[in-house]
DNA sequence: TACTATACGTATATTAAATATACGTGTCTA
DNA sequence: TAGACACGTATATTTAATATACGTATAGTA
């Protein structure tokens, strides 16, 4: 990628230009994204999603049969393409994973089109989040000062200062914690780097020029090493869900996590305090190398 | 919708014929959201992206400025369409809401083509979770059962119990914590509704024809409402901070949520316990009306 | 059992979309 | 000031997709 002087850069080619037309490979991937997670398929959910005639649906369908030999199969009785006993995905856009992320986005967000190829689908619920939406405007705003390395001057409501105060800051990338979305900051006042939430973002009164600062802030770039274990008080038939819920080896698991987000992922293990009141059954799991990583705790969190 | 004697619906129609073409309408949308996101949008975005060619990317654009008038507006001097400061969206497609979750699915699982519009993007952290991931047949399995009403017979391994045990259950909808993924089902053992962690699910052993039984399932359906406020010994001013955090009005807001979910909810809003450990600082928030909501509280959690 | 409806495939000619190529314009860089 | 580049627009041409039609197979119903 070349950057020039706005700091703007050549736009990446995700579904690039592959010789094959961009509309035709999209409905080759929504025959077999159909045929995998709705179990079916046939000419009219073509013809109906897409807009096309009937006769290119017929043509759609042979073209993927050649790419897939054996996939599909015709049942003749319920009128319907089924995915043979034999199916193998070609395309990688009907992963697992992609399935997922489609069902819980319908369901978090009903209205937001997101161009999923979801046909019938089960009743997704999903645990609702209380807190408030964020503002367009405030988010392009950061976007824009990350891309650009401009600092911007915010009135920003934090949890320590009683009134809402005015900051300098130099955003550098964003940050969802799971729950919220936060930018990570050069803050000019303090003179280090840290987290802000983008809810907490009142407005954005001035932007101006700085300099690239991502390189400094170490706590970012530094990744640490989670030791993760069952609960030692833990019976040792539950330590083996324990281990089978995190896929762990030899009774321990790894997890890489930026310094900079290790207080969060400790906050949302439950393993934030040292001997937690809970039990072993509530606490689940224990960090094995806790000295080694208590260097990298901010003393204190202001969130 | 209409469902014949498989249990097969008639699929909904979410990018339905609108007379236009389903390609260009992409490509309209890919321009908005380019120039919202990205802050520009030029032709070789649009070749590069469709495999287009130029006289059809100015096409698109020209068609995009005739829908949207005076959105776009041309820099000469970096040769990129820009988002005029009267620019007003036309897609629902642009949404913030969409442009979060695309940022999320790219830094959460780089590798799954998700078919988003993304161009340049800023660098974004996501905190890593430990579980390990889902089987593809198990899930499809699960699916499958809810559809067509089938009992499946598995091989769970549940915390309570020591080692995996066999269980029927009828499953009827799939349930995302912001975690895991689950299945609500009926078990037949127990003869009640239950969760059943999918990750837990180590094989599905048989399956046969059951009833349709999400109607019985009265916690399912059966909607409450927490009513939450700042922590009572908070400082006026942290107060206010917690009420901008959740949209408060009147130091209060409520949330709405599933009878069966409501564990999950007040556990991962720290709430489970009613007179908790955690300083008001920590604990942020209570919840009002804990009284009325005891009683739809399990007496025992088994996860 | 015959009749009807429907979805399949495939063939035709036709329409419409998208292409290649070309030429003139304006702006920045060398 | 010349060259590079991206713009728009016009041409003829190619290719994709369409409408229409006909034959086949299955399920449901009279």
């Amino acid at each position: 990628m070349t950057t020039n002087q706005n700091g703007f850069e050549g736009s990446p080619n995700p579904a690039a230009k592959t010789g094959k037309r961009w509309g035709q490979e999209r409905r080759l991937e929504f025959i077999e994204y159909r045929l995998r997670w709705d179990g079916q398929i046939n000419r009219s959910d073509l013809t109906a999603f897409f807009g096309i005639s009937v006769p290119q649906a017929s043509l759609d369908l042979s073209e993927y049969t050649k790419r897939a030999q054996g996939n599909l199969e015709y049942d003749a009785s319920t009128k319907m393409y089924r995915a043979s006993s034999s199916f193998e995905p070609v395309f990688a856009s009907s992963s697992l994973e992609r399935y997922l992320e489609d069902l819980l986005r319908d369901a978090v967000n009903p209205d937001v089109p997101y161009g999923s190829f979801l046909g019938w689908h089960p009743p997704v619920a999903v645990v609702p989040r209380p807190w408030r939406r964020l503002d367009t405007a405030t988010t392009i705003s950061v976007v824009m000062a990350i891309r650009q390395s401009l600092a911007l001057s915010i009135r920003y409501q934090s949890f320590s200062s009683s009134s809402p105060s005015l900051r300098t800051v130099t955003p550098h990338a964003l940050v969802n914690d799971g729950f919220r979305w936060h930018m990570r900051a050069f803050c000019h006042k303090n003179g280090d780097f840290r987290d802000f939430l983008l809810s907490r973002i009142l407005e954005v009164e001035t932007r101006y020029a700085d300099q690239e600062r991502s390189h400094e802030d170490h706590a970012w770039h530094h990744i640490v090493q989670l030791v993760l274990a069952p609960h030692p008080q833990l019976k040792a038939a539950h330590r083996g869900v324990i281990e089978l819920d995190y896929g762990m080896r030899g009774g321990q698991c790894l997890l890489e996590c930026r310094q900079a987000l290790l207080f969060y992922v400790l906050q949302q293990l439950g393993l934030l305090e040292e001997d937690s009141a809970k039990s072993a059954e509530a606490q689940q799991i224990v960090l094995k190398n806790r000295e080694k990583l208590a260097e990298f705790l901010p003393k204190t969190q202001h969130r």
